[in-house]
DNA sequence: CAGATGGGGTTTTTT
DNA sequence: ACCCCATCTG
């Protein structure tokens, strides 16, 4: 470890051991380095690195963490301490205590579309009509709002009153029991329920203090209460947290998080130590200079002001087109003129978007004219239909309880169990309180069917009970679970479902992805890979590269992402496009007063740039539809005018030299060689 | 029971 | 303009 590479607020950061500390980390200033660096310093002081936790959000920053870890300390094992998500943990703490809660320690974990599938049923059982007043959609927010904010049934009761009477309170605990029945946690309980052990097992929670001495968490100001409430029970009275963030990037209020905990560190934990991180090792001052000043519009933030020795560069730079087409042409022929020009890879171009709609003309633009571009994360691979079907055949097998998959893939592909069938399957189960797929496999329930169902539903339950045999000696996960989807039918029912060979090929290509990250899942575990586990990471994993390339072979071209996708990543040439009232800021956060919000979401859109910044807005653009005048946004205005300049493309592609038109031409050569090479 | 048609909704996304 | 879900019809 070499501390001379650490500036002296970032050594002050890694140099600290005992109590509180918070870390203001601007963006681009080296807060993984400090939390690298950090861990590195506790071991070297003789710390088990057991007795460190080190908390992020997301998978892809434990693993980045984890990475640069053991690249700084030597000799570390994978497994040494934790490094891992806060559900990631919860689970973890769950599979080991459930238990003293009577419940069992194999249960399945709920997505969305789960809880929305038992929100319904609840709904259902309670005579609530579902297209009334509050939807399913609506409970799913109220339940994880509740979570969200530790609320209990007594408070949301309470609170029920001012609200009317929505039902919440008594859709709540339906849905609880319901969950339960089914051998089943939300991701909100991964969090819950650890906290609901620790406070009435006083023993567990013990052995949890004495066990995590060191505590980190990364991205602080994303965490939500109950995260919150995590760290601050395992913390103890000994508060060895530390905690890194930037309540400047705090962008998921809409779904939880809760900025105060960031912005009242320092109360909550008495004492605390605090480091500035204001050194800022990616961007040009100009671009700084205009990230502080929009920034500055918002009340109640620590106060920051970014700075670097990279130069001034160039003002950020603001174009108009007429309609949203000529936005992507004008983006499209910047990034031919940089990479003629300035000799920029086409990896080191962002295009940042407020909506995922708004990707779908820069996509076709660029697909027409050939520029090679990812879409990075817009829709979830997991949420493709074929991709749920896929899950759901394996949840039943680790899981008989769970009759949401069951209900799921009982008549997909279509086997002739329609609704009147289900409905006698859901009686039955209702007289003899067991599972579904033993209703199904019960002789006496399937004779009181129709002829076509009880044959379809024999041959399932047949292909069930020899899988779920094969499942149990561990290893081989692939190809048996590519044996499972093809004895039920599944392939060539998808067949039967998608006549276009197009769209059959994706759907194919969905299914043997999957199939193929069960392949790298075993290969990562060794032969000793079983289902339950699989199933597991997957839930709790993205390692699904949500990734679609398109126009090139390798990952490498421009990057089209939104704006909350980028946090964390950096580029040369960042456009921002739509900067629209109503697009940017969202029509819905000026509703709803959240534009300091959406201002952070500006900044973090800024200071993903290294070199430069590019905005762009449209005079005109189909709503719906219809075609409506815009008016630009209102952070243009915030932009400091010394650092802002009104150009148009001329004003960029300045008339070229030779060497310009010879690296034009040699561009034209590779794309006519692509054009060749494309059918 | 299965495929076809209409109607409502439409920010951001992780686990 | 589109996508997903619910309902309708053969």
């Amino acid at each position: 470890m070499n501390f001379n590479l650490l500036n002296p607020q970032q050594l002050r950061a890694a140099r600290h051991r005992e109590g509180p500390m918070l870390v203001l980390a601007g963006a681009g200033t080296g807060k993984t380095t400090v939390i690298t660096y950090r861990i590195g310093h506790l071991i070297s002081c003789g710390v088990d690195p057991g007795a460190i936790l080190a908390v992020t959000f997301t998978n892809k920053a434990a693993r980045e963490m984890k990475t640069r870890i053991t690249a700084v300390v030597k000799g570390l094992g994978e497994d040494a301490m934790f490094v891992g998500t806060f559900h990631g943990f919860g689970c973890r703490m769950l599979r080991a205590n459930m238990s003293v809660l009577g419940y069992s320690s194999r249960f399945g974990i709920a997505d969305e579309g789960d809880q929305a599938d038992v929100i319904k049923q609840v709904m259902g059982d309670l005579g609530l009509d579902p297209t009334g007043e509050f939807g399913v959609q609506y409970y799913l927010r109220g339940i994880r709002h509740a979570n969200n904010t530790l609320q209990s049934e007594e408070d949301i009761r309470e609170a029920g009153r001012y609200r009317g009477n929505d039902g919440l309170p008594e859709i709540l605990a339906g849905y609880r029991e319901k969950l339960r029945l089914l051998n089943l946690v939300d991701y909100d309980d991964l969090l819950l329920i650890p906290v609901s052990i620790w406070t009435n097992y006083p023993e567990i929670m013990q052995r949890y203090r004495d066990t995590y001495q060191y505590i980190l968490v990364d991205e602080y100001q994303d965490t939500n209460l109950v995260q919150a409430r995590m760290i601050s029970m395992l913390a103890g009275d000994r508060k060895n947290v530390c905690v890194v963030g930037d309540d400047d990037q705090a962008i998921y209020g809409w779904r939880g998080a809760d900025v105060k905990n960031i912005l009242n560190f320092e109360s909550t934990y008495d004492g605390a130590a605090i480091v500035k991180l204001e050194q800022n090792y990616r961007s040009t001052n100009a671009i700084l200079a205009a990230a502080n000043h929009v920034i500055a519009h918002n009340g109640h933030r620590h106060s920051k002001a970014l700075w670097s020795e990279n130069g001034t560069g160039e003002p950020l730079s603001i174009m108009r087109v007429d309609r949203e087409v000529e936005e992507a042409r004008l983006v499209l022929n910047l990034i031919q003129h940089f990479r003629a020009v300035d000799h920029i890879n086409y990896d080191d171009v962002v295009v940042l978007y407020r909506s995922n709609f708004q990707s779908r003309i820069f996509e076709q633009v660029f697909s027409e004219r050939r520029l090679p571009h990812r879409i990075v994360g817009s829709k979830a691979f997991y949420e493709r239909r074929e991709i749920k079907d896929a899950v759901a055949y394996l949840r039943i097998v680790v899981n008989p309880h769970d009759d949401l998959a069951f209900l799921r893939i009982v008549n997909v592909p279509a086997r002739g169990v329609g609704r009147s069938s289900v409905d006698t399957l859901l009686m039955f189960k209702s007289e003899t309180g067991r599972p579904l797929v033993s209703m199904a496999a019960d002789e006496h329930v399937v004779n009181a069917l129709s002829a076509k169902a009880a044959a379809g539903l024999r041959d399932l339950s047949r292909v069930y009970s020899d899988v779920r045999r094969q499942f149990g000696t561990p290893g081989n996960l692939a190809e048996t679970i590519r044996d499972y989807f093809d004895r039920v039918g599944y392939y060539t029912g998808l067949r039967r479902l998608y006549r276009d060979p197009q769209e059959l090929q994706s759907r194919f290509d969905n299914l043997g992805e999957f199939v193929n990250s069960a392949a790298l899942f075993e290969e990562r575990v060794g032969g000793r890979a079983t289902l339950f586990d699989f199933l597991e990471s997957y839930s709790l994993t993205d390692d699904s590269e949500r990734v679609t390339r398109q126009g090139s072979e390798d990952d490498s071209g421009v990057a089209l992402m939104t704006i909350h996708n980028s946090k964390g990543m950096e580029f040369d040439i960042v456009f921002v496009v739509g900067m629209e009232t109503d697009l940017f800021p969202h029509k819905r956060s000026i509703a709803e007063c959240s534009l300091d919000e959406e201002r952070r979401l500006f900044y973090v859109a800024l200071t993903r740039a290294k070199r430069r910044v590019i905005m762009t807005y449209s005079r005109t653009r189909a709503v719906r539809g219809s075609r409506q005048h815009r008016v630009p946004s209102c952070f243009m205005d915030e932009l400091p005018e010394e650092w802002k300049a009104f150009q148009s493309a001329a004003d960029i592609m300045t008339p070229a030299g030779q060497d310009d038109v010879r690296a034009a031409c040699a561009l034209m050569r590779e794309r006519l060689a692509a054009d060749n090479a494309a059918p």
